[in-house]
DNA sequence: ACTGGCGGGACTGCCCGTTTAT
DNA sequence: ATAAACGGGCAGTCCCGCCAGT
């Protein structure tokens, strides 16, 4: 119905709003009032649509979290080489973490003491992350000398790292950056044939269509 | 004289009783009350040695920053290999962290989009990490194709992720961690005959004597 | 609609209860609490209806200067002497000053140094009683050698006074007070033929019916 | 001895910035701090020469009080007219109001409904004036028909509105003023005979030497 | 179903006038 | 006469219900 649907937009703006501010100010000090300003909805509104403030965090970590599953998902072809898939993803993620400010803020949000995190969002990188690594074991592409599990933490701390720092400074997670960073590593985890065939500035260029303005 | 004394006792009282509630609920949230009640001090007297609130955090980052400033420029002996003497300051950050207090929320409130930062904790681990790995290049230690800017943002991304994931969960701050994170890198940035001359683990045991618990 | 009828009531008793509480207290030492308090609402219905303080107050000296209007246009018939005119408008100042608490609070919160007074009631009174007397001198009631300036400057400061005096015993306020003033005054400004037609007393009785305890 | 020499001095001192600082933000909103700041003596040394904020006041109160005691006393010679002793004494009064801090905050301190006000200056000076008043009926000076109680009633009142207007606008205060004021009153009191002795600007050029600096 | 005006507590940072130990 | 510490209290703000409209 028309009124279903104006509700859906009311939730979306509600959302965008709640990041947008949490954004700015974190998620303590941002005021639910401001929020509903920002939507140019009514603080009676935002409390229909969520039931507290953290309510309204939760469905902002939500949004991001499909975000973020749609990004390691994504462009993912069966007989790729995994290590390959984790470079892609991490400059999608990079370039998404500059543009969206949801899913920026749904990582903020899981750094915050004060939030409980339904659904932590470094936590499903970090198990993303840990598969796709064990994947590219198991494929043989890794060296024999580097344990998975310390790859996987260096890759997670890295980008933990780049979200980071790039929270204040967006050259952080520019496709340098993060190609950068790549260049590095890629040479000490695989070997010299297996590199040949790896572009650490990413295979794919990152989706050139959209913007979320 | 004795008065000063006294006093000295409970200005760092009351900046470890800061630190402490900045760790467990973050800037924003902490209530002043709470750290005075926790340094044992009426709310008077905190005001007494502290202007506001923001006044008491850049204290506590400005003692985090002399413990830096330690932190780095401890054990450093010349002619010693700048490489290890980063790889032992990571370690002894890594330690540091997870057993100060003070030092921890020091680099937690350079994260905060709350707090103005008088003197910013994190950009003085860059700037020494620059400076550093810059060293360290001039030094002919680096191989020829990696440029040391790439090393120290990629240093400098890591100890940044290390730092905030080890904030909830001290395992990433363990010398493990710390050491496997050298173990991958190393090699990548040096040649196989420097490579046998350092320490991923780091060169000194990370000073046996004191903990201030 | 009902609703909005008892947030105009809830304003209004908020009002009222802020003039009897800087009435007693003054303004800077009059606690939010107390009126909140007295008016029988919440800290938060107040900060509703009043950003601040400083607007609660504001918002005190508004409805005082329509109180204010009111008097000084009250009874007022073309062709009636401008003088009779002033004199029923002290008189009916001096009531209101005893028996309105919002009327009074008004003008003190002219004299309060803290408070930055948007509407200035004491201005207001002076600007009247300017013109009322450029009026009367127009008309050829005061004697010629008696500047008009000088008159008014006269009338203001007596009247002032009594408003101060009054607000600590209110018999300087009573109709004797003013009466006996314009009493003494009055035949120093009009010739005696004009003076036979003014009654120092007021014209009229200062209003039978109503109060609004 | 020289101690106590000092001590007086920084009595005097404290005093006067706390008259000062009364006058600019009023006597509850004015801080201690700020007040031995001023004085440059340290908010212990405040403590020590008065018990309390309130005694401080009743300091400054009585300061003023001598102020007023030696205007009305000053220049009275027996066998003078006691109308002209009044009207120069509000000149003085006038004046002093404009130059002394001291006094004029005394005075304002009466008005405030926070002081309990140990020596009302406004109590001395009503008595003071009835007193004259009276004496100067009891000489013959005033007309028969009018009460000395309502001349001393609107010189009360004109004179407190003086003040308190001139609180803000020192015109108010200005010998043309005050002059003004008694050439219209004056012929209203006396006969024509006896107006023609009297100066309503005053007899004595209000003290040409000193100024308070 | 959805919106919004209105009101409720609770709490925080700040500051102030004061004593106690030295 | 001072440095240090005390405890109370204030203004402002925030997150959140409650219903009346639509």
């Amino acid at each position: 119905m028309a009124k279903q649907e104006r509700a859906v937009r009311t939730r979306e703006a509600l959302i965008r709003a709640a990041a947008e501010t949490f954004d700015q100010d974190g998620f303590p000090v941002a005021a639910l009032t401001r929020i509903s300003a920002r939507a140019g909805v009514s603080s009676g509104a935002l409390h229909f649509h969520f039931a507290s403030k953290a309510a309204l965090a939760d469905s902002v970590e939500e949004t991001a979290a499909v975000a973020l599953r749609t990004l390691t998902s994504e462009s993912f072809s069966p007989g790729l080489s995994h290590l390959q898939h984790l470079v892609d993803a991490t400059h999608r993620l990079a370039q998404a973490l500059r543009e969206d400010v949801v899913l920026r803020v749904g990582f903020g949000l899981s750094g915050e003491a004060t939030h409980a995190c339904r659904t932590d969002l470094r936590a499903c990188w970090r198990s993303w992350v840990e598969t796709e690594v064990a994947n590219s074991a198991a494929g043989g592409e890794l060296r024999a000398d580097v344990p998975p599990q310390r790859v996987s933490a260096a890759v997670l701390a890295a980008t933990t790292g780049f979200e980071v720092l790039g929270a204040r400074d967006a050259a952080w997670l520019s496709a340098e950056a993060i190609g950068g960073f790549w260049r590095l590593l890629l040479p000490a985890l695989v070997e010299k044939d297996v590199l040949a065939g790896l572009a650490p500035a990413g295979r794919v260029p990152p989706k050139p269509e959209a913007a979320d303005a």
